[in-house]
DNA sequence: TCTTCAATAATCGCATACAATACGATATTG
DNA sequence: CAATATCGTATTGTATGCGATTATTGAAGA
C-alpha cells in the first residue's frame, strides 16, 4: 500500500486518488466535492484536499467556484470540441516526432499493446476503453518530450470526462485496426502519413463516440420520463 | 488598485504577481522562493503563497522540491527544446484554425499590433519582446478555443524563462515581417501556408535567439576568465 | 397551497499553530 | 588542521480554528 508517510507525497496521493475517481466515474460529472468529507475519507486534512483541487482545476477535471467549493467538471459541448481539437494537434505532433524514430523495442511494445486491445475487444467496456487510452499515452511517452506527454495526458483525462457525459454507451472508441496502421506508418518513417492517420483516427473517435448531443442534458429532459410515469403533464 | 478583498481572488492575485515577476525576471531563474517572506511581502499567509506555487509548478515556472521549497524554474536545454517543439505544434494548430476565419476587425487588430511592433523595433528590448509575445497570444485568443489559449500562454511563459537563460542578449526574436506574412496567409484562407509560415517563424525564433548554447552553463566555463585574470592555470 | 423570510446548519477562505525536516554554525575528536 | 558530530535556527508540511458566505429548513403570511 502506498501509505506515503513521506512529506509532499500525501498531497500527490490525494490528487491521484481524486483524479482516478473522476476518470473512472466513481465521481460523476457535476458531483459536488466537499472538502471535509473527502479529507475524512482519505485520512487527510482539508488543506491537502484543497491543494489537489487546485491542480485538478487547472487540468479541467474539477470546477472551482468561489465560496461554493469544488465539483467534478461538467464540460460543455463547446469545451469538448476544444479539447478534441487540441488533442488532434498534439497527437499529430506525437506522430511526427515518432515517425522513423521508433526503436525495435518500442515497436514491439506497441504491437503487444495492440494485441491486448484485440483480446479485450469482445470483453467488457471499461478495460477496452482504458487500453485504448493508454495506447495514446504510450505513444506520447515514447517521444521523450515531457511537456508533450503532460499535455496528452491532460487532454486524455478530459476526454474521458467528456465521453462519460456525451459518449455513446458502448462505443469502443478506438478501432484497433487504426492503431495498427499507425504503428506501421511510424515504423516506415512516413511522418506525414502517420500524422494524417492520427488525425483521421481521432476525428473518427469523435464522430463515432461523441458529439451526437445524444440527449440534451437538461434537467427537464432528464425528468420528463419520470413526470410521465407519474401522470404529470410537462409543457 | 486590485485590492481583491473578494474571496478566491486574493489567491489569484498572488499567482499573477509571482507569474509576472518571474516572466519579467524580477525573480530570476533558479532563485529561491521562501513562503514566509513572499507572503509577508504580498500581505497574505503562506497558505495562499503555496497555492500559487502549486499552480506555477504545474505550469513549469517554479520547481517544487519536497521539504526544500520552491524556486524559480531553471529549465534545461532539453526541456527548452521540448517546450519549443510543443509550441510549434500548438501554434500551427492556431494558424490552421484561424485561416480564412479572421473577421475584418480581427485582421485590423492584428495589423495594428504589427504596426506597434514596427514602432518599438528600434527602441528598447523589453517592450519589443513583450509585443512579439502578445502577437502570438492574440492569435490564440482569436481561435476562441480556451484550452488552446491556455496552452499557448503556458508555453509562451516558459519561453520567456528559457530566453532569459539561454537567449542572446538583444535578439529581437520575432521578425515583424514574418508576422505580416502570416496575417496575409490567414486572410487569404490558405491554412497550409499559414501553418507552414508559423512553423518556420517559430523555428527561426529558436535558431535566432536560442539554442546556440551560447556559453556552456558550466561552472568551469563561467570561472575560466576569472582564473586567467588571476594568473591561475585551468587544465 | 405557494411565497417569503429568518434562523440554523453546513461549508468555504484564510490565517495560524505545531510538528517534522533540512540548513548552518559551532564544538569535538582523531 | 581536517573531518565529523551536535545543536540551534530557519523553513517546510500538515492540521486546525475562526470568521464569512452560502445552503437549508421551517414557519409565518399572502
Amino acid at each position: 500500500m502506498t501509505d506515503s508517510r513521506q512529506p509532499g507525497l500525501r498531497a500527490q496521493s490525494v490528487y491521484r486518488a481524486l483524479r482516478r475517481a473522476i476518470i473512472e466515474q466513481a465521481l460523476k460529472p457535476g458531483m459536488k466535492l466537499p472538502e471535509d468529507s473527502i479529507g475524512e475519507q482519505l485520512g487527510v486534512s482539508r488543506t491537502l484536499v484543497r491543494e489537489a483541487f487546485g491542480r485538478l482545476a487547472v487540468e479541467g477535471l474539477v470546477e472551482l467556484k468561489p465560496n461554493r467549493g469544488a465539483s467534478v467538471a461538467y464540460p460543455t459541448l463547446e469545451e469538448a470540441r476544444d479539447v478534441f481539437d487540441v488533442r488532434r494537434g498534439l497527437e499529430r505532433l506525437v506522430a511526427e516526432n515518432l515517425a522513423g524514430r521508433l526503436t525495435a523495442a518500442q515497436a514491439a511494445e506497441l504491437e503487444d499493446h495492440v494485441r491486448q486491445e484485440d483480446k479485450a475487444h469482445g470483453q467488457d467496456g471499461p478495460e477496452s476503453i482504458r487500453l485504448a487510452g493508454e495506447f495514446h499515452i504510450k505513444l506520447a511517452e515514447m517521444t521523450g518530450n515531457a511537456l508533450l506527454l503532460r499535455y496528452v495526458q491532460e487532454v486524455s483525462s478530459r476526454c474521458s470526462l467528456i465521453l462519460a457525459i456525451y459518449g455513446r454507451p458502448h462505443s469502443s472508441e478506438c478501432a484497433v485496426s487504426e492503431h495498427r496502421q499507425l504503428i506501421e506508418a511510424l515504423r516506415a518513417g512516413d511522418g506525414a502519413r502517420a500524422a494524417q492517420l492520427m488525425d483521421h483516427h481521432l476525428q473518427a473517435v469523435v464522430t463515432r463516440a461523441l458529439l451526437t448531443p445524444r440527449a440534451e442534458r437538461d434537467i427537464r429532459d432528464l425528468l420528463a420520463p419520470y413526470a410521465l410515469s407519474e401522470g404529470l403533464n410537462p409543457p
